[in-house]
DNA sequence: GAAACACTACGGTCTTGGCCGAAGTATTCG
DNA sequence: CGAATACTTCGGCCAAGACCGTAGTGTTTC
């Protein structure tokens, strides 16, 4: 049984908390300096440098060279959905801290994970698409139905824009919600759409996303969804914002994972 | 962004090598002792204790008292996600030794992964089921047709008897074949028969699958698949065996993953 | 060309945590 | 009951590696 060691020097990379912190930035898919990195990894660069590297040669991260900088960007969707997978692990962990859970509100209404949405908005437009017969989900794979095909049509997310290979869609177990979301091209498609039309924004330095006025307006048109208001604070630990329970009505929210 | 630490922790917990070598002999949902699980992953008693203890108490394994052992298994199928993820990266690793990969020839050709099989036989399976058109496989979801229902049915293999709650096709993608196999209530309905009908083999203290002459004879007839034979040998440092290619004829081994 | 900038390499400190021997607590068996 | 078994706790040893200060290399800017 060799492949223990083998998993131990790819988990090892990712168990340390900078390392880790590093990861986490770059989940959303953008592409970072190595200057970013460490500063949002809390530690010098001297020290980032000696990660990045790691992570690097272990094949975690891709690496792109610009003038005096580089860019970062996690090696491949393999890396991310193990990092989606840790979360969904670490919240299940230890029972009783369950739901001690309070902090980044913000982050658990909508973000970004890798290049598709999440967070309460993103499993109600899955609900939804669900409930309208527009995607076939089972827990872990997904279809697109004619009916859904030109309901995307209607409201202009464009599935065309995507790459050939990539899986066209699939559920992405919500880690704040425990229940999942839409990824792959589907999910990519509405991500892109909703920030093209300016539907929401991204939060400065974070993956979470703000929903604009107009998004309010245009998710509870298109997708049925209400009761979203734009959360307008910042994150971080500003406590005040953690008990606005925005109530995301789901439309059917036992329409998913009945089995 | 309060993500990274939680995951850090987890996946520190994985990336010792001896709780790797742990969770890796867990994976198959065998329940293993507490002392076969020291020796598993090659430590003292005293110091598997310490282990074991930080892995449940993480909820990363389940515990079972019976008498005086402690039997352990796997706390939930997202931890063996997890560690299949691992898999795939680790894998997929640095480019250059992507292809040195030659130890447990056994393992590579079939094996458990958690409840279901995988290796060579397993994506063969898959594929043919495809082609059949018995299931639907996106890259990453699944689905069973009519015909594949009639299809297990005359095979005798029982979809019934599962639990409601599970998640009933998904594809599990494989790290050693790197294209996807059967997971899901389907991929442990066929391994649970497969076992019943003798078709295959636990090899002693492994994950790894031996299949037997009755087995090669009901894979040629049910699912059309040749030159499987019953690898005899042990597992382990065996270098002879790891030059017998044996040739799995995939059918169609364009039939899958091909958006 | 000099200064500023982005990043890397080296060397030394210090903490973390894995490890096992010895001893201690449950449980079973005869 | 006492011996054997399965496992845990404690304590001390030791190595791995995270960290940063200093000192580099390569790139851009003025």
């Amino acid at each position: 049984m060799d492949t223990g060691p083998k998993i131990a020097q790819v988990a090892a990379l990712i168990g340390d908390p900078a390392r880790a912190n590093m990861l986490s930035a770059l989940m959303d898919g953008r592409t970072l300096t190595a200057s970013e990195l460490a500063y949002v990894s809390g530690v010098a660069p001297q020290t980032a440098s000696g990660h990045l590297a790691k992570l690097s040669d272990a094949g975690l991260l891709g690496l792109e060279k610009r003038g005096r900088r580089r860019y970062f960007r996690l090696a491949s969707p393999a890396v991310a959905r193990v990092l989606e997978g840790l979360m969904v692990v670490a919240q299940e962990g230890p029972a009783r801290q369950r739901n001690l859970w309070r902090g980044g509100e913000t982050l658990r209404h909508a973000r970004t994970c890798y290049d598709h949405m999440a967070g309460r908005i993103a499993v109600a437009i899955a609900d939804r698409l669900v409930q309208q017969s527009f995607i076939l989900l089972d827990e872990d794979g997904g279809q697109l139905t004619d009916a859904g095909r030109s309901f995307f049509d209607e409201v202009g997310v464009d599935l065309r824009l995507t790459s050939k290979r990539r899986v066209f869609c699939r559920p992405c177990l919500d880690w704040s919600e425990r229940r999942p979301h839409l990824a792959g091209a589907v999910g990519a498609a509405i991500l892109r759409h909703a920030f093209e039309h300016d539907w929401v924004e991204h939060v400065r330095d974070s993956r979470a996303l703000v929903v604009t006025p107009a998004g309010v307006r245009e998710l509870a048109t298109a997708f049925g969804i209400r009761g979203a208001p734009p959360t307008d604070g910042r994150d971080g630990p500003v406590a005040s914002l953690s008990r606005s329970r925005v109530t995301v009505i789901p439309v059917e929210s036992a329409s998913l994972g009945r089995r």
